[in-house]
DNA sequence: TAGGCCATGTAACCGGTTACATGATTAG
DNA sequence: CTAATCATGTAACCGGTTACATGGCCTA
């Protein structure tokens, strides 16, 4: 799932620039498909250009900058059917936070809560987005995604709701620098 | 979350070598916090152990390759405690399965079936994967972390069985090169 | 009047992957 | 006899990000 891919499945649903993609891909449903910046937009948007894949023609607008729109033009759809239908890539789950709770023994009780607490507030936004980005999009199956995401969403966050006192008591068990938690020696004085 | 960063958390573990942090990064419970692969991880290891939070040995074997075993040092412990209390990253979660999901009426129904059915198998080998790697990582928290996966995996299960249909009913109403579906001339005479 | 939004674009950088080189041993 | 596993490493590449340049309008 590149940049390119991306920008052929916006331009199906609709002529854009690439300032509105890259919002579209920076907060909207597409966020979940792939990461892009203008610094990678714009370059791939000129190059699909070239190859043909797209139109593209100069909107003026007064009080604000010009607006270079493309389109997707029939060259461009066949290419993007077979994308799709080519081979796509695994899912990917890549969680700091995950890691965090793994090590959890070796960070206090603050700092683990703390990162729970973030982690709430992260999925919670998540939920919200899904929600307007659901409303956005003009296709048959965005109700299907968008149920997707709610109840993966959801399913993390009771997780966390049921089992963050756990998580909360291994913190703080162990230190770093001594991995054998050996019993310390005052201690049994 | 970097290929340094995960180094020192497998090392914090226990010594080991860059061939068996690949394989825990490629396939282990590893694998849900960064990717890695041999080209990055040898280089890390080296230039951790030039900054001095590494220190090597060299472990000869008969009939096999010499192992350069990386133990992790004080420094190198009081540098992993400071990443995993610095900033972390947001979770990502990058999914090719729903962009394809989305787009289900350009699809035919025997692509988005074999689509469903090649993220059955994936999310089937994900739980998998994490009952084993439960097993080898020596963590308080790890029991919590591998429950957390397999209650994320298990309620994406869920949801495809029971709204895959849904989907697949969706699939094939629409063709790429007609945006906006007029009846067929044709059908109407 | 400072900062944010609109809007496009580029150059430098960076963190990774891919593919290769090397070579012995073991399992099918 | 082939393929995989063990084991280390590098060079070329690539797909992205970051930071910058430019500039007018609008809002706090």
């Amino acid at each position: 799932m590149n940049v390119r891919t991306i920008c052929l499945a916006i331009l199906q649903l609709g002529d854009s620039t690439g300032y509105e993609i890259r919002k579209c891909v920076a907060d909207g449903l597409f966020s979940h498909f792939v990461d892009a910046s203008y610094g990678s937009i714009y370059p791939a948007l000129n190059k699909l250009e070239a190859e043909g894949l797209l139109d593209a023609h100069i909107e003026e607008q007064d009080g604000k900058p010009n607006r270079r729109v493309y389109s997707i033009n029939d060259t461009g759809r066949a290419a993007f059917g077979e994308m799709l239908s080519g081979p796509i890539g695994d899912d990917t789950f890549k969680s700091p936070f995950l890691l965090l709770a793994t090590y959890a023994q070796y960070l206090s009780r603050e700092q683990i809560s703390a990162a729970i607490d973030a982690q709430v507030k992260f999925l919670i936004n998540e939920l919200d987005l899904i929600d307007t980005a659901e409303a956005e999009l003009p296709l048959a199956a965005c109700n299907w995604v968008a149920e997707f995401g709610r109840n993966a969403m959801q399913s993390q966050l009771e997780y966390i709701y049921e089992n963050r006192a756990a998580l909360e008591e291994i913190a703080g068990t162990s230190s770093l620098t001594n991995k054998p938690q050996i019993p310390a020696i005052d201690a049994a004085e």
